[in-house]
DNA sequence: CCTTTGGCTGAAACCGGTTTCATAATATCG
DNA sequence: CGATATTATGAAACCGGTTTCAGCCAAAGG
């Protein structure tokens, strides 16, 4: 690669020191507007890009804030990366991702690469580390973690209030005159799938409904997962009216899976899901489902890890699932 | 944040110099072997990290790639990005990611970015850009482009046959005696839809079927606009017995519409979309589509450009789209 | 007219590594 | 045993910026 242009190559060509050039560019003082001039000149002829690393070594921070993801391509988490994106945008800080596969290990060594870039803050989306191993891995480092909460009272958690998803969608289901509901949950060891289901349960205690295991699939958050749940349910011979899923994808295969054994939704079937994916509103017919604001969420989390950075106290804040109803829900006949 | 440990604290604690040090880090020169142990004892000790910038600064390569993204959230794109990181994983290159979505100007800034962050090499998925223009702004630097095709020679391409997939999709239907059949296009100055386009119409022609402006529809990709697309082509009295949309996406939407016009898939109309996205295969009928090779494409394109970067030179490849097919498309009655 | 104030500016130190170079210590060889 | 080849190592230069510091010069004040 052909030498990049430095500050020096700017300020020989404008005839100025290399501190000019810095100033010039930081608008760190004054400097004399035909000096300036020249420099920005000079700096745009020769397609000036300052060296980051220099930068950032000179200086000590880095403008960057680390992402850790869990293997992209769910929608609800997509949806926070994207958000948190558009958090960063416009002020001077970019993100770098990283990827922790929902791995301990990997997610540890993440954050390590994360630190080793000297990432000025991180942000957690989801994730498997306690929240000791957190502080311990990251010291004084800002940090805030997205869509799950730690009990920790010092760690900032942006997240959904799950639980109440949970309860909303089956209460939602109860209020159809629906008392044989179905659950099928996500991976039991995943916190969201757990507190969904603790949703449930809640809805239907209140609802002084009798709450049984036989109800109750397990899934992996996987369209074939609810597809093959629906198969089993069925098979038993576990008598329901409705299903709620633990999420869309979920629905999506419970719906499928319905609809080849004849029973039709809504009219035999109800069925709510969990994440208002973009594909829920033209499934047939038009899923409802709990919607979480996960744009949002990633947005504040990218402002809240920004004024931890700048020294401010920040606290955790949790948002509210809101019910979108469509038209996969019907009355018990 | 307590200043972090640097590699001249490990000198002066394990008794050596930074020089040595460093050589113990990097395994570039031998060092005795008990100076070395007390190295890596006082690294430990110290729970060094290396600084990335120091060392990129230093050493001249960044040992990243950049990866110029557009508007993550499509399913297609999405998977590419998946196939990049994992192309990446346990080369010692990590991926920093930049959005253009879908502007010129964003992806021009992006690009610059990437260019202050010392990327080894270059990675756009998409892109907006010319070949020219990507000439005068990188250089001799790496890159190479995936899922778009440009004609400069000896720039890299990883894409696929757009051409091909469209003429399968409608190829296939027409083999089930369809013979009126609408397109939903996607954005018309967008060449992925105007290649699947010229796919279709080159099946129409092979089988001599008249092409007619009248069943070709404008959409965006989303599936609001296959849904309005219907919309519009039930209203406009035309007559139709398959609709091959220009995405899954607009399968969708269109499926949606078909359905609430009381119009039956299969029986009644014939949909194929494209993209195979996950979703597709537990629609309402299972979605006949055209599946393109997203994922692979990303691991093509990640070792091409770090083929690339060590100065081999690298040939464009075209993958090719296969039909994957399911339940949305029945004989014509 | 001389001193003080204040705005600009360049020289130089520094950030934390890598890498070159010279040198000291040791090994090999005729 | 003396000369040469081979290691192993530290000093120092360097990467490309930022930032401190001192100095210059012009305007303001006494």
């Amino acid at each position: 690669m052909a030498k990049a242009t430095t500050i020096q190559d700017i300020a020989k060509l404008a005839g100025v020191s290399k501190s000019t050039v810095s100033r010039v560019m930081n608008k760190t003082t004054a400097v004399h507007p035909e000096k300036a001039a020249a420099v920005i000149k000079a700096a745009d002829q020769l397609g000036f890009a300052p060296n980051q690393f220099a930068r950032s070594l000179a200086s000590g921070r880095s403008m960057t804030v680390g992402v850790i993801t869990q293997n992209l391509g769910s929608p609800f988490y997509d949806a926070i990366a994207q958000g948190v994106i558009a958090g960063l945008e416009g002020t001077g800080y970019s993100p770098i991702f990283a990827d922790g596969r929902w791995d301990r290990v990997v997610e540890e060594d993440s954050i390590r690469s994360l630190q080793g870039r000297r990432a000025d803050g991180i942000l957690l989306i989801g994730g498997q580390l306690r929240g000791t191993d957190l502080k311990a891995l990251c010291g004084t480092l800002p940090r805030v973690t997205i869509a799950r909460h730690l009990p920790s009272v010092q760690h900032c958690c942006i997240y959904v209030d799950n639980v109440q998803g949970g309860f909303l969608a089956t209460q939602h289901l109860i209020r159809y005159g629906h008392t044989k509901i179905a659950f099928i949950g996500g991976l039991h060891h995943h916190s969201d799938a757990k507190d969904r289901l603790a949703g449930y349960r809640k809805a239907l205690a209140q609802a002084n409904i009798r709450f049984t295991t036989k109800l109750v699939l397990e899934g992996d958050f996987s369209s074939a997962s609810g597809h093959a749940a629906v198969h089993t349910l069925l098979k038993s011979g576990q008598e329901f009216t409705a299903i709620f899923a633990a999420n869309d994808a979920t629905a999506y295969g419970a719906r499928l899976a319905l609809d080849q054994h004849g029973r039709r939704v809504p009219q035999d079937v109800s069925l709510v899901g969990y994440d208002n994916q973009a594909e829920s509103a033209f499934m047939i017919p038009p899923l409802t489902t709990v919607h979480q604001p996960a744009h949002q969420m990633g947005q504040a989390a990218a402002a809240a890890v920004l004024e931890k950075i700048q020294g401010q106290p920040i606290k955790s804040r949790v948002f509210i699932p809101e019910l979108r109803c469509r038209e996969s829900v019907a009355t018990r006949t």
